[in-house]
DNA sequence: CAGAATCCAGGCCGATACTG
DNA sequence: CAGTATCGGCCTGGATTCTG
């Protein structure tokens, strides 16, 4: 399983929003992490809250998000298994950027729609 | 030049980051911006500014954000040929999102680069 | 200077099948 | 339920060459 590295930016020490984006600039992270927020979510869960993800993506990108110290993994020794994700402590300082990302799409999503319509007739 | 689309998430309207991400999430536009900031700047100028990137990928982030409107091209009639990108009065609304970004970049790249190293050893 | 066009290797990521 | 393993298509993106 060596695949999606998302290693993104080799002078990240030259620019500041480099190892922001590193981190949470994967296809998916943002989303998940949005969407951890609300909570703990175990692994189906969130697969349900994304639908367009798969299953393979959804673990890809958990576990960089874990390696990184944002999110946590807790296993439940239960049959049927579970798992939960949850943001850490230090997940939690990357809130109010989810949180101006979400403010944002809310209130300009139509405009970028708009001009992706406008720009279509190239 | 049909390349690098960046289209991420088809159930866009779900999710709220969904849309933010698109905009600003590709492989450089979030560093492109970042760099528009301070003002506007030349095609070569930001080449420099981001010496990992190519013309080519260059070209191609500037003309997603064209079309998202972020981004404005003024293009000088001289010889030799002279090219201003600048934020849009639109684009300026990330700003809040690139400072956030920004700062959680300089207060946490170590601990992530730490992070990093530790789970190495896997 | 500011690109566009073409080529093409490597890797992203979806699909599918399998496991504890 | 919560994954892992493997295969392979296709897209990403680097290198190079050419232009106004």
């Amino acid at each position: 399983m060596k695949d999606v590295k998302t290693e993104k930016c080799p002078d990240t020490q030259a620019c500041p929003v480099a190892i922001t984006v590193d981190v949470i600039g994967g296809k998916w992270k943002a989303k998940i992490l949005y969407n951890l927020i609300s909570g703990p979510k175990r692994f189906n869960e969130l697969g349900r809250l994304m639908p367009a993800t798969t299953k393979r993506m959804l673990t890809l990108q958990l576990r960089e998000l874990e390696q990184d110290g944002i999110v946590h993994r807790e296993i439940y020794r239960e049959i049927p298994p579970k798992v939960e994700y949850s943001l850490t402590s230090f997940g939690e300082t990357l809130k109010p950027i989810l949180y101006l990302m979400r403010d944002w799409g809310e209130m300009y999503e139509k405009e970028v729609l708009l001009k992706r319509k406008n720009s279509e007739n190239v």
